[in-house]
DNA sequence: ACCGTGCCTGACAACGATGTCATGTAATAT
DNA sequence: ATATTACATGACATCGTTGTCAGGCACGGT
């Protein structure tokens, strides 16, 4: 039944019969400060309705036994069995893009004392599913989430539809919630006028797994940017499938050294646009083909010439679902709503290159 | 009492009282399948004593509930009190170094069904503390930090101290447990040997805040290695104390465009290193001033001249932190011991430029 | 037949906290 | 003086699970 493990295997830890004392419990603290255990409770928790006095016996017996509250002890008869944890689902924790969200998400939860759980999917579907489950189990108070299965719908089982979940990257199938996303489209579609916008006209597009939706989505608005151009489609070169540097390193180069070589490149995402820079620099063309990329990148400015970018908002996007995640821990009932975050394009030098006359 | 609170508020939230059913519990599937709750717990948990007959009917149950362990309730009850979760204290996660650090944890850990909690120190002893009892409310299993208090000591507080805790990156003070660190000390002073090796004998060292313990370190080897080659120290030129791009980048300016500039930089860290890069770019000197920098970082092969680097091992740090975690966790009680990850050269070509004849 | 010896199984208490509710006491209104 | 109200407090059941332990049953050996 259980595809990934989730158990753990009995190990043999001994407790140390030493001097050290167990960690304090509230009966502990409470019969040291000569109240009842719910007295402490009611202090712990900053309770209103407990006596100046009272508190201050409860607060002092706490530091002496320097007593810590069992979080998950308290959950289990919390309202709402509140974990005060969630879980995030990036591609990768590696990855700076997803570093940045998850910066974000940690930061507007803090304020609130939400602890994240961070797990790593892989573009995986059948992780997506065992990491959901594991998350689950810890009764997690929400989900941010990035989808890579085809569907959502049994990702989230039926009973915990009521469970908090907000997706980010990507909009999610089969199921209804809130989502915040980069526009990719329009990014695209911005990038593709641009290079068209400095002259060109026979562009490459070098673009990630179609089954990936923000790979689709990038291609449908550069192709609709080049359209809105009047430029024919047949003009357009696009290579797709390209999921690591070097699947687009060599595609690159194809390209590049064909009969008729495109003038200028759009890559869909970080990995792309390295390939496609390193065929430039293979070939000598870095400073004479066009290379616009989605996503920025630490040294963009440094490369030479600097590489040009629709650049994403990380922090807006990770700021923004947890917003939304929060809004529906709090009870927010609204129907659910997809989130767009701008994408801009910054200009280094390397969207600038015009065709050669 | 708190200095970073760590409360929920009481948020809003309302049931739904719809057809939805409840998550359902042990009880509910014991009934259903017509057996004892503990039975339903040993199948669960796969221990042994169920017959098959048995295990099959509970399975079946599990399945129509679509049940879902409660692993913080068991957590209660269950031997040695485990969580299946650790916390991981980060400079950042948005770091891309603790990024990867981060995955090998993950990676290692995944295997055993534990659960990461992460979070972000940003160098702050207060977060620091206020963080570690934030994950100790949590009753985590254990716990992975870089350590960033002049002490460890009253981190942890006294009853805690059998919890399993390995440091990264920094050697703790104050307390007694494993560390995962790279060979800071040796990794610079091959740095210098190496510029060294290839004419320079006037050098410039750039290094991070002094209150960090491996940027003393660094120092110290960057020093070691330039006295084993008799160079006089009156001969480097070291500006300390660069926590971030921008006063790496003027201080390098500085050094640059003095009366005598250095022939080659080590730079300590990497937002040093981008801003020597950025300052040798201003002035001219990017192939001409040698440059080494502590620690790799994407896209440096790709730069005019490639940049040379000591290269720490992200990877196998976090992989060993999360294997000794391990240990701990199934009750090692050898004596806490620091392991040291051997750094590694990759020359590029900008520590290879030679000095001006 | 009788008694161990395994093997399955479930009743029950317990883990550490919180929600509910009753109780006690002091302050205020009548 | 008595009734009313407000506040402070703690006893107790309870959350969902796991550890302990005793009981039932089938089997083989005497």
């Amino acid at each position: 039944m259980t595809t990934l493990s989730d158990r753990y295997q009995q190990g043999s830890h001994r407790y140390q019969q030493e001097s050290v004392k167990a960690r304090p419990t509230m009966r502990e603290v409470a019969s040291l400060a000569g109240v009842g255990i719910k007295t402490v409770s009611r202090v712990v928790n900053e309770e209103p309705g407990v006596s100046e006095d009272t508190k201050a016996r409860v607060l002092q017996a706490v530091e002496q036994l320097n007593y810590q509250l069992d979080l998950a002890a308290g959950s289990l008869r919390r309202a709402g069995r509140r974990t005060l944890s969630i879980g995030l689902l990036l591609p990768s924790v590696a990855n700076p893009f997803s570093g940045e969200i998850h910066r974000a998400i940690e930061d507007a939860l803090a304020k609130r004392g939400i602890a994240v759980f961070a797990a790593s999917l892989d573009d995986d579907p059948e992780r997506e599913k065992a990491l959901v489950a594991a998350f689950l189990r810890r009764r997690v108070d929400g989900l941010v989430l990035t989808p890579i299965a085809s569907s959502q719908a049994h990702v989230i089982p039926e009973h915990s539809r009521e469970l908090p979940v907000v997706f980010i990257d990507r909009e999610p199938t089969g199921i209804d919630a809130d989502a915040v996303v980069s526009d990719n489209a329009a990014g695209a579609a911005k990038a593709a006028a641009h290079l068209i916008s400095h002259g060109h006209t026979k562009l490459a597009y070098l673009g990630d797994r179609t089954d990936i939706q923000t790979a689709r989505e990038r291609f449908r608005g550069f192709m609709e940017g080049i359209s809105r151009a009047g430029i024919a489609a047949s003009l357009i070169q696009a290579r797709e499938g390209l999921h690591d540097e070097e699947a687009a390193r060599r595609a690159a180069h194809e390209l590049l050294a064909s009969q008729d070589p495109p003038t200028a490149i759009f890559s869909s995402q970080n990995l792309v646009t390295f390939g496609a820079m390193r065929a430039l620099k293979e070939l000598g063309l870095g400073k004479k083909t066009a290379l616009l990329g989605f996503d920025d990148f630490a040294l963009a400015d440094m490369m030479e010439p600097g590489i040009t970018v629709v650049a994403q908002h990380p922090e807006r996007i990770g700021k923004m679902a947890a917003e939304r995640l929060l809004a529906r821990i709090d009870g927010d009932q609204a129907a659910a709503h997809t989130y767009v975050i701008p994408s801009e394009l910054i200009t280094r030098g390397s969207g600038e290159l015009p065709p050669p006359n």
